[in-house]
RNA sequence: GCCGAAGUGGCGGAAUGGCAGACGCGACAGACUCAAAAUCUGUUGAGGGCAACCUCGUGGGGGUUCGACUCCCCCCUUCGGCACCA
């Protein structure tokens, strides 16, 4: 038998496949419709391993079974470049970080096309080259122009002596490097106002049903629609008001004071009126100390400061109190929370704690719940003429009655927060933005980009502002008035880089805007996005708000950048995600080395459902390596036998022949549905039982069946459909066949191979018997056979009988081609 | 706490109302071999029986149905996401 010799063979074909521009997607092709296959571009660090081989292999089995579909396909690849590692390798070996990104992206690529992944490697991108991050700045601009793009104080992990740190550097509130506390420090930032498109943010989710439904409830809850009501409380000492937000207009009566966010800009005029200023200074400080970690510490013991003034009640006219409360977030709704501590947990301990009123105005509908707090629905009390309404009245009644006095009304309050896109970091892109003394923040104008950053750095330990330590980078020109002016030094967040990356895919040398119209139009949407469910809430919606936004803007015609999503599942090693921090990688040189892109690909699929998580196995390896020699084999001795034989007669005589056209015909129907269905463990298993059977019903065959020309002209016919259907899983494999049958062209060019039901028919068929639902027997029927006779059939069998012995048969129920149940007293 | 996903042989998993365990791994037995590896053939859910066969079996409990891994209700476990959201 003739030996396989993966090595080389699989680097021949991927020289031919370079050669012959074979992955290329054409832009405008008419005769074909296009599909738009995404894998998520990764960060390139180090190199990759199979669990990132799992993720790419699913997107290029896709990608070439469309192609074989007849698809035009759009398969690209790229590089998210900007980034903290590179920066952090710059700090610990002395490399800059372009020529460490680089290095990585060299190595991505090459192990990517060592694994046969068939992507359009023209349309490259690499988020850190200016000829990208050009329109990165674009894309800023154009959301500065949108009114989109604000600046505001917002804190940051601060490190006396190391500076801003990412959350993942002050994990544990402590400084990575160097282990000294972590503090919350204020800094002035760069804001997009996502907020402005929750409504239609939240809306489109409805417009997407290619997305898994738990997806899609993530970003309904990260976007966390609220529908309540606004309410004002006057200040008597102030000339302003406040407004509160609550869900529980029915408690309003209820309330015995108001508590706001310490950092709030009004607490601390409020404080000065109420001569508590330096109580709130000593008490924000010590919130501010406070990392996230101590925030999050369960059952922590609520604080509170009374600034010593009070807020008139809208409905009773009382004063009532109005404290700084830890627990109030500035983040969400107005930073002010009205206090109701008869119905609210946080309110009821916090009153307890401080001695303020509790007054229950709402009575539970089952009077055996009235311990307060009392946080569910019911009837109101205490709530003057409302007393008796129930809470949904008592809301809808509240709403008018504040709308009518101009002292709230209903209102909707997003969770969604603007997104925070300045990072105080070398490695990114550069902001497009100057600060005039007297014409305030400029945007660099559009001809004048990319603003350029700056290759020479220095890497001291110490501080992470080192665009703001190169005078030469600083010192600019204000676009408006011409004078003196300095450039923003921080960067852009590197979801900014990813936020619009798959549309240039559609466009990716244009040098003369980010991307062509018509080209978007050609391309767009995705048709399948295909990544990690880590990136739902972030990526995902930045994505969309990109797409929003540019829509508004009158740029592209959609506003929906993916209409399918596969959320793909990940592969753990040793009870852990395969990741190099926790030394249980696989690396996919050495796999490839030893085994081969063709085995790499079909055990990481063959592992389980894509969308699931599954563990290594090393087991299953050996499997599929046996079985890509095997089907090189059985192929290479068969095809000899075969490869001459004539066109197949339209009416097949010969049983062995009728056996293989069978065979081959349910392959190609179970490995389409499966593939249909992303089961790509199952089509493994499909192509399997394909080959087995083949080799059965062949191996089996005396020497003159397998010479008689019926026979072999079905054989035949049966390889070369097992060659496509091998094709996208295992590609290098069906290459050389295709090539050893002397076929024309790639068979990745090949079309899918279609089926007949006619053909899927057998003479009999075996039914199981079942009495009263249990296996009892099973009995050899011909296809064609009555309900009655099927009946009459079991009910004769033997070992039925011997079942049904002292039983009366109630009733037959007959499923046909698969059961004959008994129902027996 | 809230939201979501998942629990099936020794292992990965298959079957979404119709013969549970496809396919693969492992294990056992056999063939080839001086021997081993590789390869090939067979067996392999558990328990009972010399056997033909019988009983049990998809996290646990209940229900619907002629029939439930699959649908409904309650509970347990594991894993993910969010978490002072007013």
């Amino acid at each position: 038998m003739k030996q396989y010799d993966f090595k080389q063979m699989e680097k021949r074909w991927q020289r031919k496949w370079a050669e012959a521009r074979a992955f290329a997607a054409q832009d405008f092709a008419t005769d074909r419709k296009k599909a738009y296959v995404l894998v998520m571009f990764p960060y390139p660090s180090g190199d990759i391993h199979m669990g990132h081989l799992r993720n790419y292999a699913i997107g290029d089995v896709v990608a070439r079974y469309r192609r074989m579909q007849g698809y035009n396909v759009l398969n690209p690849m790229g590089f998210d470049a900007f980034g903290l590692p590179a920066e952090q390798a710059a700090i610990d070996r002395g490399v800059h970080p372009r020529e460490w990104t680089n290095q990585a992206v060299s190595t991505y690529r090459r192990q990517l096309i060592a694994a046969g992944i068939s992507y359009d490697w023209d349309r490259m991108v690499n988020t850190s080259e200016p000829a990208y991050y050009r329109w990165t700045q674009w894309l800023f601009l154009k959301l500065y122009e949108l009114g989109l793009v604000y600046k505001k104080d917002s804190p940051v992990n601060w490190c006396p002596e190391h500076g801003v740190l990412a959350n993942e550097e002050a994990a544990d509130g402590t400084c990575w490097r160097c282990g000294r506390p972590v503090v919350r420090r204020q800094l002035s930032q760069w804001f997009v106002r996502t907020t402005a498109f929750a409504e239609d943010l939240l809306a489109g989710l409805d417009e997407l049903p290619g997305w898994p439904e738990r997806i899609r409830l993530m970003q309904r809850n990260w976007i966390g629609r609220s529908e309540g009501t606004g309410v004002i409380f006057e200040i008597p000492a102030l000339t302003e008001s406040i407004e509160v937000f609550t869900t529980r207009a029915d408690t309003l009566f209820g309330v015995t004071f108001v508590s706001i966010a310490p950092e709030h800009p009004l607490a601390e005029r409020l404080a000065d009126i109420g001569g508590t200023r330096e109580d709130l200074a000593e008490f924000r400080e010590k919130v501010m100390r406070q990392t996230s970690i101590d925030r999050s510490a369960e059952e922590r013991e609520k604080e509170g400061l009374d600034l010593g003034v009070t807020a008139l009640h809208p409905l009773t006219g009382r004063e009532i109190p109005i404290l700084a409360a830890d627990y109030v977030l500035m983040e969400y709704g107005t930073g002010v929370v009205m206090g109701v501590p008869a119905h609210d947990t946080r309110d009821f301990a916090f009153a307890k704690k401080y001695g303020l009123d509790i007054v229950r105005v709402i009575e539970p509908l089952d009077a055996e719940d009235d311990i307060l707090p009392y946080t569910g629905y019911g009837v109101m009390v205490n709530s003057g003429d409302l007393d008796g309404k129930s809470s949904s009245e008592g809301i809808a009644l509240l709403n008018q009655r504040l709308a009518g006095a101009q002292l709230g009304g209903p209102k909707v309050q997003y969770k969604l927060r603007d997104w925070l896109v300045s990072r105080q970091r070398y490695w990114g892109v550069p902001i497009p933005l100057v600060h005039c003394e007297k014409c305030g923040w400029q945007p660099v104008p559009e001809e004048d980009l990319p603003v350029l950053l700056p290759e020479e750095v220095t890497f001291s330990a110490g501080d992470t502002a080192r665009l703001a330590n190169n005078p030469k980078f600083v010192s600019a020109i204000c676009p408006r008035c011409g004078g003196p002016a300095n450039r923003e030094t921080d960067t852009l967040s590197t979801f900014m880089d990813s936020a619009w990356y798959y549309l240039r895919f559609c466009d990716p040398h244009n040098d003369r805007a980010p991307f062509d119209g018509s080209k978007i139009e050609y391309w767009m949407p995705v048709d399948n996005y295909i990544g990690g469910k880590e990136h739902t809430v972030g990526h995902m919606l930045y994505s969309r708000f990109v797409c929003h936004s540019l829509h508004r803007a009158g740029i592209i015609k959609f506003k929906e950048p993916f209409r399918n999503f596969f959320s793909q599942g990940i592969l753990y090693k040793d009870g852990a995600k395969m990741s190099k921090s926790r030394g249980n990688v696989v690396s996919v040189d050495h796999f490839l080395e030893h085994y081969g892109a063709d085995t790499a690909r079909m055990i990481s699929l063959f592992w389980g459902p894509p969308d699931r998580d599954v563990e290594w196995q090393e087991g299953g390896v050996e499997g599929c390596a046996r079985f890509i020699k095997r089907a090189y084999g059985f192929f290479a001795e068969v095809w000899q036998q075969v490869s001459d034989a004539p066109q197949p007669p339209d009416q097949v005589k010969s049983q062995t022949a009728r056996e293989i056209l069978r065979i081959r015909h349910l392959a190609v129907k179970d490995i389409t549905a499966s593939m249909d269905e992303w089961h790509f463990n199952t089509t493994v298993s499909s192509l399997m039982i394909f080959l087995n059977q083949l080799t059965e019903v062949w191996q089996e065959a005396p020497a003159e069946v397998q010479q008689d020309n019926e026979n072999r002209a079905l054989m035949k016919e049966a390889l070369l459909a097992l060659v496509k259907l091998l094709s996208p899983m295992a590609p290098h494999l069906a290459e050389e066949l295709w090539a050893l049958a002397d076929q024309e062209g790639f068979v990745m060019h090949a079309a899918w191979p279609t089926y007949d039901e006619r053909h899927l028919k057998q003479k009999e068929i075996e039914y199981g018997i079942t009495v009263n639902g249990k296996l009892r027997g099973r009995i050899t029927l011909p296809a064609t056979v009555t309900e009655n006779r099927a009946r009459d059939a079991a009910l004769a069998d033997e070992r039925i009988r011997k079942q049904l012995k002292g039983r009366k048969v109630m009733r037959v129920i007959v499923v046909p081609g698969r059961v004959i149940n008994i129902v027996a007293k």
